[in-house]
DNA sequence: CGTATCTTTGATACGAATCAACTATCGTGG
DNA sequence: CCACGATAGTTGATTCGTATCAAAGATACG
């Protein structure tokens, strides 16, 4: 069962990300291909993938809309301190976990694909490029942990919020979601402060600061980036985090 | 080679988290030993084991003495994104990566095993045990790099460095770090700062009022916590993203 | 014993949170 | 199709937490 023609079909995204991650032989899509199209799924804004506290038992590619991980705190407060794109994976290995310490939110309609841990541990142990891939996956995620620490704890809020933005542009990029300078932002001003460590008043005072100083525009859901590296200069974006792969 | 008796030698540390992450078996054990034994190496404090920019092409095993990844912004402020803590391990699998994105400087004198790339995909190829160990390493740390986002992101600085320090008891205690109530807190007050994103001023205030409020004494690099549980309360601390392993 | 590093204290400034409205947008049902 | 409530975005006024600046003690160190 063959998607349709060379565009990669549903899980185009995943196949570019892959791809970035370590180049794959034609065996090498099939067997992902495969998997994916065994176990799509579906969710819409709102909804858990994942709630703290579960155990796992399966790997998910996300084929498109965005999620987020999310942790709160007993009173309430929320961080988001991550955002899945379309062609990520959410937490690869994870199952080796007794339980989750976050939960995965739906910010739009996700179209995924579930790979139960057998199958998925199968495909590891036949195919080597797969698995490296998957591994490095993982190790990204942790990258961008990484940044988002020092963007919380050192940058101050127009730094922090310009960084966010970088970000989420370069990794859109290579899963061919963004069109020129502009790409969407289908989420609220709430989502980004709790993203940034902001209150939501602060986080729209500083998106107003960033329209004034002509670096981007925000509206209809849909962010454009009128210079990037001026935006990049702002933030101290150093993209080096984000393009980790070691050249075969 | 067997190191001296039951204690586990130089490399107690690592067989206690590792038996805490996956039960070993004498088999794994003597691997584990064997590749810790071949690659024996020391540093000083302030001592690069990797520089952000590095390629690298070993994986390290801290025997004792802690460590910090740490970033900089161009414009010198420093965040620790992380502290290494004996029995822990550097960037297991980063080998994958083309560049890592932090560096890794030793806050002690530091004993570690260097086991090379090679000899460690021989290992994991041969031991599944000591591989899922691994890879529970690399998803415990990246559970904690979350939990240092909402620190960051969403606590105030009093619950902040109570959180920091309830993390670092904990992270001891498996390893037989701690004695009674206390650990030692080998770091200077500068280093804390930078872990938990606050000035080096508001830091001290901070010790102070922990202090003033009889939840801790930390005096000679030593850390007393009278009332852990008072103190996890202060600092809104729940310890599942540390107590991840999965019974057998 | 003198010097560098680390810790502590005080005074002041500023960035971001909070509180309270008000406006705009979106979805929905009458 | 419009009215309505709910959600999201925006504005102003004020408070508060934390940074910054400056300097004094304390401690470690060669």
């Amino acid at each position: 069962m063959r998607a349709h023609g060379t565009d990669g079909g549903v899980a185009q995204a995943v196949f570019r990300r892959f791809n970035a991650l370590r180049p794959l032989s034609d065996e090498d899509t099939a067997a992902l291909e495969h998997a994916i199209l065994e176990g799509l799924l579906r969710a819409g804004p709102g909804e858990d993938l994942i709630t703290e506290g579960d155990r796992i038992d399966s790997v998910r590619l996300v084929l498109s809309g965005w999620l987020f991980r999310h942790k709160t705190l007993e009173d309430g407060r929320r961080q988001i301190v991550n955002f899945i794109l379309p062609g990520e994976t959410c937490d690869s290995h994870a199952y080796l976990l007794s339980t989750i310490d976050h939960s995965i939110t739906a910010a739009t309609p996700v179209a995924y694909a579930d790979i139960k841990r057998v199958r998925f541990e199968q495909l590891m142990a036949a195919n080597r490029t797969l698995a490296e891939a998957f591994m490095c996956e993982t190790l990204l995620s942790s990258a961008i942990q990484r940044e988002w620490v020092i963007n919380l704890g050192r940058r101050a809020a127009f730094e922090r919020v310009a960084h966010l933005f970088c970000e989420i542009f370069e990794r859109l990029r290579p899963v061919g979601m963004v069109d020129g300078n502009s790409c969407a932002l289908p989420v609220t001003q709430m989502d980004l402060a709790d993203a940034t460590g902001l209150s939501v008043v602060h986080l729209n005072r500083t998106i107003q600061e960033l329209r004034a100083s002509g670096l981007i525009v925000l509206k209809d859901r849909t962010l454009t980036i009128s210079d990037l590296e001026a935006l990049k200069n702002a933030a101290m974006y150093s993209p080096n985090y984000l393009q980790l792969y070691r050249a075969k």
